[in-house]
DNA sequence: GCTACTTTTCTTACATGTATAAAAACTTAC
DNA sequence: GTAAGTTTTTATACATGTAAGAAAAGTAGC
């Protein structure tokens, strides 16, 4: 039985690495080399460790990769000067501005999917968001589901560009959608047929922003189900 | 040159196992003991060939998961009979349905941001969606993208809940989130922090529907950017 | 000093996806 | 028949995340 009654200083072994040292070297390699060359083995033997080592200070590499994704946010995301007064102008800047931080992290596809909230960081954005859609009349759950709609879309955007964007650059083989728009029968699919040679450069274009504002006017617009 | 005049068999050593076989067994294995025990190896043993044997009848396993999921959407879809009168409702029902059999499918986080047409069984889906958006006013350009902009919604939406739910049944530990929430300082996030309780049955609703009437609601307003 | 306890680090081992190259099983041309 | 060519299958090997447990390095009480 351990009856620690003078709580003097920390008992076992001294750590020699620490979570901060984790993340910077982390952030580095990812920087330096890209995400993919990150690996537990490679980031233990930068900091002069082993790769179980890291385990007592990070969950599993998930957990690492949600740490470097707040670390980014923190360093990234800055609140809009001076904050828009309409409160649908306060969203739409909260929103795009967690977009746009998002949208620089390649390595986003294996986290992102975590939850719905990424980042204490972010916090006060998603507070941006939510006081915007009240102060337009939307009760506080509304606001709760409106933001969390938002966050669908949001992620969305990001999971299927980030995804297509890595596939283009790490692969050769024609895509999933040209093979299907090859073999498009105009008869059964007649817009789609048409739609087809338009879809690339339309799927290229950035239209995050645009999404959003309709998004928005719709959840403003307190259209009954 | 080889001349087959006659028609005969096809060159080469015959192939003992086929993509049909393979889909069929993956779906077997995944159906029985769910989608985290279909490993290549497993699936080779109880096809009765190796695992490498697979790799020329699918890319990786990540085109398997692909032919998986369509194996499922062409089971699974029906269209609406009838297909709704009204343009907005047929792109509702549509959505919808798309919705629905996506989110039944537990392996799809690993293959859902592939692209942005998952599936050839949903294409009628698809153009059952630019065919009411169009008919309601847009152009087909911006069908498109207001297809895609509920692509990335439905997407998000499932991707985030699929997630979680993985999560919730394969980890015990506090989520982020309450970690967050615990944390959260009233004074300087005060929606935040009053919405905190109410978080989590929020988050449990389903809202895809209540989201996706918002989001159609404003891809049809047509409020000037 | 020594023993008990705690915390961190290290060693070893395994499951997994898949690259590579060799072998096998065919057909066709002679 | 044999040789060449083509396609599928198999054997082997590697990189990766990480589980399990032993070892190390400290503190506290004696």
């Amino acid at each position: 039985m351990p009856r620690p009654p003078a709580p003097r200083k920390t008992t076992g072994r001294p750590a020699r690495i620490s979570r901060e040292e984790i993340i910077r070297t982390a952030r580095r390699i990812v920087t330096e080399d890209g995400a993919d060359r990150l690996t537990m083995r490679r980031l233990a033997t930068e900091i002069g460790s082993t790769p179980m080592a890291l385990y007592h200070h990070v969950r599993d590499k998930e957990e690492l990769l949600l740490l470097l994704l707040d670390d980014h946010a923190a360093r990234s995301l800055r609140r809009p000067e001076p904050p828009p007064a309409d409160p649908r102008d306060r969203v739409l800047a909260a929103a795009t501005a967690i977009h746009e931080v998002l949208a620089a992290c390649p390595w986003i596809v294996e986290v992102l999917t975590a939850d719905d909230l990424m980042s204490t960081s972010a916090l006060w954005f998603v507070e941006q968001i939510v006081a915007g859609l009240t102060e337009s009349g939307l009760s506080l759950d509304e606001a709760v589901r409106g933001y969390r709609t938002i966050w669908y879309y949001t992620a969305g955007e990001i999971l299927v560009h980030a995804t297509s964007a890595r596939r283009r650059s790490t692969d050769d083989r024609p895509t999933y959608r040209d093979q299907v728009f090859a073999a498009l029968d105009p008869a059964e699919l007649p817009l789609l047929s048409r739609a087809a040679p338009r879809w690339t450069p339309l799927t290229a274009e950035d239209t995050y922003e645009q999404g959003l504002r309709a998004l928005l006017t719709g959840l403003l617009s307190h259209t009954p189900a």
